[in-house]
DNA sequence: CCAGACGTTGTT
DNA sequence: GTCTGG
DNA sequence: CCAGACGTTGTT
DNA sequence: GTCTGG
C-alpha cells in the first residue's frame, strides 16, 4: 500500500521535471506526508500538464461528508474500473503525485523503509483526483494513490506498493483518452532501479530526514 | 423495490 | 451517481 | 500509513 | 482495543 511519501524537492525542480510553467504557491518540504495533507499534483488542463495543490484522500463528488477521504487514500489498480468511488475518476481524472520517495512498514515490528529510484530524484506515483463542493460552496480537490502488487525488492517488506509511472509514460498517463493505453501502465515498476533504506522509528526526525536526503542525492549522482 | 454503502490492508 | 444487500 | 486520543453537557 | 486526525 502507500500510506506515506516524501516530497522535498523545490517547487522549481518539480516544475522543471514536468516542463511546467504555471505559477502557484510554493509548498513546504515534507519528509513524511500523510493522508489529509496537501501536496503538489500534476494534472491536465486543455491538454497541457499543470500543477496544483490537492489534499490526499479522495472525496467523491457525491459524498455527503468529506471524512470519507480518510478511507479512500489508496485504490487497487486491479479493481479500479469496478468501484463506484473510482471508475469515473480513473477514466477522466488521472493525475501524478511527484515524490522523492515513499514509505512502507514491515509487520509485525512496524519497521519503516524509505523507497526511491536510483537514477531519478523526482518520480511519479499514479493517482486519480476528484473535485468536491463543500457545504459552504468551496471547492475541495482531493486525490487517491493507486496501488499494485509489489515487485521483488518490496515483497519482503509488504504485499502492496504504489503504482509508479516511468518518466517516459507520464504524459500518456495524464493525457491519453485511450483506456487501453492507460490500462497498459497498470503494472508494478521494475525493481532493478529501486533503492530501499531501512529507517529508525519514528521516521520524521532530523536524522531520518538527512539520511533520506543524502541517499537520494547519492543514488542520483551514481 | 429501497436503504445504505461507496475502501484498503492484513488477520482470522 | 451507482452498486449491493435485504 | 502512524500517532494519539479514547467524553459529556451546554453554549457560541 | 479501536477510532480520529494529520
Amino acid at each position: 500500500m502507500c500510506g506515506r511519501f516524501a516530497i522535498f524537492s523545490s517547487f522549481q525542480a518539480i516544475k522543471n521535471h514536468y516542463k511546467i510553467l504555471k505559477e502557484i504557491d510554493e509548498l513546504e518540504k515534507n519528509f513524511n506526508l500523510s493522508p489529509g495533507q496537501y501536496s503538489p499534483i500534476i494534472t491536465q488542463n486543455q491538454n497541457k500538464l499543470f500543477i496544483t495543490k490537492m489534499r490526499w484522500g479522495l472525496v467523491p463528488f457525491w459524498a455527503k461528508d468529506e471524512k470519507i477521504g480518510y478511507k479512500l487514500f489508496n485504490c487497487r489498480s486491479e479493481t479500479i474500473l469496478e468501484k463506484a468511488s473510482f471508475k469515473y475518476a480513473f477514466q477522466k481524472r488521472r493525475c501524478l503525485v511527484p515524490v522523492n520517495g515513499f514509505y512502507e512498514w514491515k509487520k509485525p515490528e512496524k519497521q519503516p523503509y524509505f523507497i526511491h529510484l536510483k537514477k531519478q530524484k523526482i518520480f511519479s506515483l499514479a493517482a486519480i483526483w476528484e473535485s468536491w463542493k463543500t457545504p459552504i460552496g468551496n471547492t475541495l480537490n482531493t486525490f487517491s494513490i493507486i496501488t499494485t502488487k509489489p515487485n521483488k525488492s518490496i515483497q519482503n517488506i509488504h504485499n502492496r506498493m504504489p503504482l509508479i509511472i516511468p518518466q517516459k509514460d507520464e504524459e500518456k498517463w495524464i493525457l491519453s483518452r485511450n483506456l487501453q493505453d492507460v490500462q497498459s501502465l497498470l503494472s508494478p515498476y521494475p525493481d532493478e532501479n529501486m533503492s530501499i533504506i531501512k529507517l529508525d522509528n519514528p521516521v520524521n526526525d532530523n536524522l531520518s530526514n538527512n539520511l533520506i536526503r543524502e541517499a537520494v542525492i547519492i543514488d542520483v549522482r551514481r
